[in-house]
DNA sequence: GCTTAGATTGACTGGTCAGTCAGCCGGTCC
DNA sequence: GGACCGGCTGACTGACCAGTCAATCTAAGC
């Protein structure tokens, strides 16, 4: 039908805004500059978005439905917890490995930004721990996951934990070459589930309650 | 005595910052609202500081060289790296229990606001990051720890997920009631060094790589 | 060639604040 | 009393920028 426009204006600025919001940050970001990137003209960016807000809204949204879909699809396939979380971990550190600037912006602006966008799109957030955790209560359920351990706790390091790795390259305070992208994860991955087995190791430990 | 001014405006200032900033956010908080919230003239705000970032300056360099001078103290004890790793988890749990306000505006503000904000502190907050990987690297040295995780990362998530579970409290995504505090620390606590220690746990496991 | 509708343009407006500054206390010293 | 000084005041200014809108362009339809 008629045709698709040869270019995608919106997807340009789109595009656009990933790297001058990674580069830049939110609020420091022009909606000129926008324009600028993308090779558009200033007011073409209201014709397509509402607002400078909405530009952001829409790609985090974006990604985040991705997200939440794969944590699903994980979910329901039947291997063991531990392969449930690495699936995820591969999920979020690969979306990181191949769009960069996407997830800087995700991470920075909204996701840890729980004071201003955040908080727009904290169901959309919490839901991803919410499932995270539900992985977590099936494997205790199944025994093979310590009970002693709260899954909506465990979610939120396990969560959190992945989401410092990418801040540790995002500000290259770890290295992030090709190779350290899988490694880390399978690190990660394994020191936390190590944590979380039930006992098959069950040496009582001298704690934090003793002294 | 001359005399120590009879109530400290420079103080006032501060406190009221820390709350202003906790409420509105850094971006969405006036100058004027600091000092309607302090109870003092808008000009004095810069009789004391040299501009809004300033303040906010401040109260980071301020709480954050707590922290590391207590990591540091309590890298120098005799004690085993999971009591080092625990003793530095109390800390940072106690500063929010004890200042919910000013952890919620170091947290949100510049430790996970590290494209504005953060940027200027990353140094600061990398020294914390370096010190947790040294009592990681000594564990593994003395054979507590397993040797086949690097430091550098384990201390990433390490810190990652104590950041996120105050974030879990600050944006009430987790019960943050008294009794959580103490027992989500020792859960974090118990499950990433459970998941260090050395192999007591020799299994194989089907891992990632498998299939 | 004319009409129409949507895409595209960019100068302009309105509102918001960070930061300035001229001056006002209230005490202290001589 | 008067000169001085630092803390303190708050109206004002200048810059910046999100969002508007009237005008222009492009292409499809007839």
């Amino acid at each position: 039908m008629a045709k698709a426009p040869p270019v995608d204006k919106r997807r340009q600025i789109l595009d656009a805004a990933i790297h001058v919001f990674a580069r830049q940050g939110f609020h420091a970001s022009r909606v000129s500059d926008i324009a600028d990137e993308a090779g558009v003209a200033y007011g073409l960016v209201y014709h397509y978005f509402e607002s400078k807000d909405e530009v952001l809204n829409e790609l985090f949204t974006e990604r985040w439905s991705l997200l939440l879909a794969a944590i699903e699809e994980v979910d329901g396939q039947a291997i063991g917890a531990r392969e449930k979380l690495d699936a995820v971990a591969r999920f979020i550190v690969d979306s990181y490995r191949h769009e960069p600037d996407l997830m800087k912006v995700i991470i920075v602006e909204v996701t840890r930004a729980a004071n201003s966008f955040g908080r727009t799109h904290l169901p959309e957030i919490r839901r991803a721990y919410d499932m995270i955790a539900k992985i977590v209560a099936d494997a205790q359920q199944a025994g093979t996951f310590r009970k002693d351990v709260d899954p909506e706790f465990a979610s939120m390091w396990f969560y959190g934990a992945i989401e410092q790795l990418l801040s540790g390259w995002v500000f290259e305070l770890i290295p992030g070459g090709e190779a350290d992208f899988d490694r880390a994860r399978e690190m990660v991955v394994e020191t936390i589930c190590g944590g979380l087995d039930a006992p098959a190791t069950p040496r009582t430990r001298t704690a934090s309650g003793s002294s």
